[in-house]
DNA sequence: ATACGAACATACACAGCGTATGTCTCCAAC
DNA sequence: GTTGGAGACATACGCTGTGTATGTTCGTAT
């Protein structure tokens, strides 16, 4: 399952993860509007050649990026919930380790900041099913199913969470780095009340 | 308090309220980033000219759109809410109004899709400062006061909650016209729930 | 009657994306 | 080992759209 890589093929891969790594700082240093693929190029010591050889677009580079961060999180977060048996626990441990994840500023940045703007709402929307999104759905059914929540529609509730979380995250994203972890706190507070709040009392 | 004006200055008042109806109607079908001054001026059968006589660029441009539009939102939600004694109740009727306005297409598509894509996250939060985060602050913060919500910080809860009613914005906006009263009356299902969680028994 | 300034139009400079084309170099086959 | 071909980039150009600088028209005050 290793194929020998050939020496074109290896510097191939190279500078496409160079570019992917360029890209994420400057987009989550200067935002997407205000990177230009000339300096994502010249940071890396070629030319915006080399970027529309790899990528088609510019927001198609800017999807590399999100998906990268988005997935390794993704990761995270479903790691920690497999840990948990009960259904409600997993729930708020996922919550946990995402608002641990966003302190990360380019996460933050990216994600929950630039990409609505880079991608549009729908795109980004599109692009979430499969992550952030998608994962919430099913974590909200199972709590419904578990009866740990009531059976309102599944639709608005999922789409509110996501953006309780969201708020939570872009907060974060903003906070300065000596006050994350008191913001972090602050909104794993509000957010326990919230969703405690939304609970049924177990059957 | 009527200062009688001049021939000239009403027709540049004219040309003033011509620039933003149209550029209003180009923002919120094809957004901010697709629609080119050049569209917006000959629509009223100008030039971008007279568009950078009025404004100073285009995020100027709409910003005005912005502020128009949510200050007529403000201004029917507190009138609504003056209506009520009981400070939960008056919060639950803005809400209602809120979802109400909500459906209008321009107002979701312009200022919860366009609006932090136009002005940047920053300058958004900021402008809303003014207008829907000001008053969702204070409500929450005259609920702290009746003792009708915990003391939580309140930074985080005002936050959310805005996030909160945004996202039943955006899904408002997004919902094709037959099924919007169907999403909004979902939507206002689901907010209410989960603010009476985490409402407090009253003492 | 005229001069002045507001309200716009016209013209230009510049940035940045996308594309078309060119060049180099690695690799394979003979 | 040389040659053909293709992948990996570089170079060059066109185009769109913003912002600005300059020109023109036309009310209005004196």
């Amino acid at each position: 399952m290793s194929p020998v890589k050939s020496r074109r093929e290896q510097y191939s891969d190279e500078t496409r993860a160079a570019l992917l790594d360029a890209a994420t700082r400057r987009f989550a240093e200067h935002g997407f509007a205000k990177t230009s693929l000339e300096d994502v190029a010249t940071d890396i010591r070629a030319t915006r050649g080399a970027v529309y050889h790899h990528f088609p677009n510019k927001t198609a580079l800017f999807e590399a990026v999100f998906h990268e961060l988005e997935s390794e999180m993704i990761r995270r977060v479903t790691e920690v919930a497999a840990g948990e048996t009960d259904p409600w626990q997993a729930a708020m441990s996922a919550v946990r380790q995402f608002l641990d994840g966003s302190c990360d500023p380019v996460y933050g940045r990216i994600v929950w900041q630039e990409a609505p703007i880079a991608l549009g709402w729908r795109r980004w929307r599109e692009c979430e099913e499969k992550y952030a999104y998608g994962l919430i759905e099913q974590t909200i059914q199972s709590l419904m199913e578990s009866g740990d929540m009531p059976d309102l529609p599944l639709e608005p509730v999922s789409h509110i969470t996501f953006h309780i979380l969201g708020a939570a995250g872009m907060a974060l994203a903003e906070a300065p780095p000596d006050e994350k972890t008191r913001v972090r706190d602050e909104y794993a507070r509000a957010i326990r009340h919230i969703l405690n709040g939304a609970r049924l009392p177990r059957t």
